[in-house]
DNA sequence: TGGACATTTGAATACCTGTTCAAATGTAGG
DNA sequence: CCTACATTTGAACAGGTATTCAAATGTCCA
């Protein structure tokens, strides 16, 4: 039971959290995440469920790889990609599940 | 108990969400949602707080108010401003923290 | 009403970013 | 090695956006 601290940000903090909202504040880029919140799945199999082009799923990916949202496992020839934080995770299930009940 | 369903995103949900993750993706904004997610703050505190021109607050409040992210209160000359969504309220409070541990 | 204070608005600018296309890299099998 | 498939990378373009400054609006009080 905490004590209802006031949340305070410094700067530092107010730009790494900037940035990981920012990473899901792109509609696509969103969207590759939650696709690949549950199981993994490859680049093209994301691309094909989405109606979107390889290259594009590739180069969100490769920031949201960046910040440490998705973790990629390659597996021959293709590499699969799921939602790595666990935090991060379950407040963007969370989100989504209040912004479909309105 | 929920069944742990498969979290879905249609276009508009996708593009909904993005927009109130976009919101909270600057910096500047940011500090100004947090700073009056506690209470209500008015423009010109806000501004003295963060060190900002109160032009550039208000600018972000407009955003803000039009997401319905915060809530204007008139008293005399000064507007005050508070977190609205209850939601957004809590995940970004919880947020916050996650960042600040870590 | 007139003047001081608080906030809003608009235009202008400089920077950032999502998307596309073409080319490069990596990987498995014949 | 060569081919086919999967993914990555880079350059280029278009559209969006945070910030500043000056001007306008709103509100109270003498």
């Amino acid at each position: 039971m905490s004590k209802a601290k006031k949340p305070f940000l410094s700067d530092d903090h107010a730009v790494a959290l900037a940035d990981l909202f920012r990473l899901l504040g792109d509609p696509t880029r969103l969207k590759i995440v939650v696709s690949c919140l549950r199981a993994p799945l490859a680049v093209s199999d994301i691309a094909d469920r989405l109606g979107l082009s390889v290259s594009l799923v590739s180069h969100h990916l490769r920031l949201l790889k960046g910040a440490r949202l998705v973790r990629a496992d390659r597996q021959g020839k293709q590499v699969y990609y799921q939602a790595d934080d666990l935090h991060v995770r379950r407040m963007v299930e969370d989100m989504v599940t209040h912004i479909a009940e309105h």
